[in-house]
DNA sequence: TTCATTTTGATTGATTTTGATCGATTGCAA
DNA sequence: TTGCAATCGATCAAAATCAATCAAAATGAA
């Protein structure tokens, strides 16, 4: 492991735990406490951390620095996301029919299916997924038409609805910007939830992809209620008190 | 394996690890660790990445610069197809409909429009056009739905056909595989002429954008004959013989 | 082909990083 | 307060990594 690859796990733990010890950070990066006090004194002159007897801690004005200039979330996020795309990858069988929503961490999924050599039949809004998944050549790839959302780079509105309508597939893969037992799942964008409603709609199982952080978020738009879901698959950071509130929902998680 | 490609390599590896040791890309790329080195000295002068002590990593604005011109690089279009494309866009004005073709020289099109701020309605089937034009904010911007032809990443059949027929535009651009007098416009794929030929039919003014090199070729399938043509751009390459030749036809060439 | 140029891999010594040691310092409890 | 264990910082040697050099191999041009 590389020292700029331990800082970051250093600053990635903190972020979490907003304390960590010497020890515990030398059993979890595996080398001596030596390495460990340097890294530390070091990131602490980069003003990224403050040095306490035993080990470290972040204050809440440098945590949101952090966040702010290295947009920290994403990058942590992405680890668990293609986890989470993994995983949902991991429920495909060969000529299987999937529809695939817009967004990272589906498109981490679409990356998957485009290394396989599965044999599937492939769905999607998102045009950016295009490129990455025809490196599959087994896959049969159909692109709904209709007007373009400039920043999510998807198909919206009634022609990409009604041409989803004329589909019925195995497998739905959406992504969710909220998502809570009381409001189901939301997005921000009206036509964003209503495709994301249809998609849901086409298939015989419908399972939502999204890392912990959108849980007990509401966006301003509800795309279906949680009965409309079948398996939700989000990382290890999701707490029980909101899985079993789930599980009473009859909503299957996965934490991968 | 190129040096080259051990570049394109190395920075695909750092696009998903953010960081990457030179050990291990001496045992993904099974070369020497001075040739690692070399490498990675010379991809941080191209300012592509930053060196580390045992290795290199990716900052995220370099990543995100990386990642925007990532696709296009590989279909960098010659200086004629950019000529071409120049002309084509000089033809524009705001608040014109136009329907793209998918293809390198349409593409070229698509990133001047991209680039530029003008008002546009865009029509498309080629996919990869999404990404490079949806930087222009001031256009409304239509993906074609269908399968998607995994080569040519574009849609094909009847549902792209359908959905474009409800269109009518100011402008088509198309591109071809072969152009002659008695044969007209020619492409080796049977669906990729039905859509080029369907976005004839909607357009006021149809517009062939192709490299002199196509001229007196003849493709498999013919996209239409040369009276469903207004205009077409090539190269200066183009000798007066064929030039003349066209004219006498009634088709107008104009060579840049 | 032959010759010049570029690229690569191995070697060397220099530099950096790491882990262990040890005396000094700190925090905590009696 | 004192005593004691935990932690720290400084130092040094070992290990890892690096840059520089040179010869072999690959490439390209004549």
């Amino acid at each position: 492991m590389l020292a700029i690859d331990r800082h970051e796990k250093i600053m990635q733990l903190l972020m979490k735990n907003k304390t960590i010890s010497v020890k515990a950070l030398c059993d979890i990066l595996q080398v001596s406490e030596a390495t460990i006090r340097r890294d530390l004194t070091l990131l602490e002159n980069e003003n990224k951390l403050e040095r306490t007897h035993g080990g470290a801690s972040i204050s809440d004005s440098i945590k949101l620095n952090y966040e702010a200039t290295f947009d920290q979330k994403e990058l942590m996020a992405s680890d668990e996301k293609r986890r989470i795309a993994a995983r949902a990858f991991g429920l495909l069988k060969p000529h299987d029919s999937l529809v695939i929503d817009s967004g990272t961490t589906t498109l981490e999924l679409a990356r998957l299916i485009g290394e396989s050599t599965m044999p599937l039949l492939v769905i999607t809004n998102a045009t950016t997924i295009s490129t990455i998944i025809s490196r599959n050549k087994q896959v049969e790839f159909y692109v709904l038409g209709g007007r373009v959302r400039l920043n999510t780079q998807s198909t919206v509105g009634t022609m990409a609805i009604d041409m989803l309508k004329r589909f019925n597939t195995n497998k739905a893969f959406v992504g969710v910007n909220g998502i809570t037992v009381e409001n189901g799942l939301t997005t921000p964008d009206l036509e964003e939830a209503e495709i994301k409603k249809t998609m849901l709609s086409v298939a015989e199982e419908r399972i939502v992809l999204t890392d912990s952080t959108k849980f007990q978020k509401v966006a301003r738009c509800q795309i279906a209620p949680l009965s409309m879901v079948d398996k939700i698959i989000t990382d290890m950071q999701l707490s029980n008190q909101y899985y079993d509130q789930f599980l009473q929902h009859d909503v299957l998680i996965d934490r991968v």
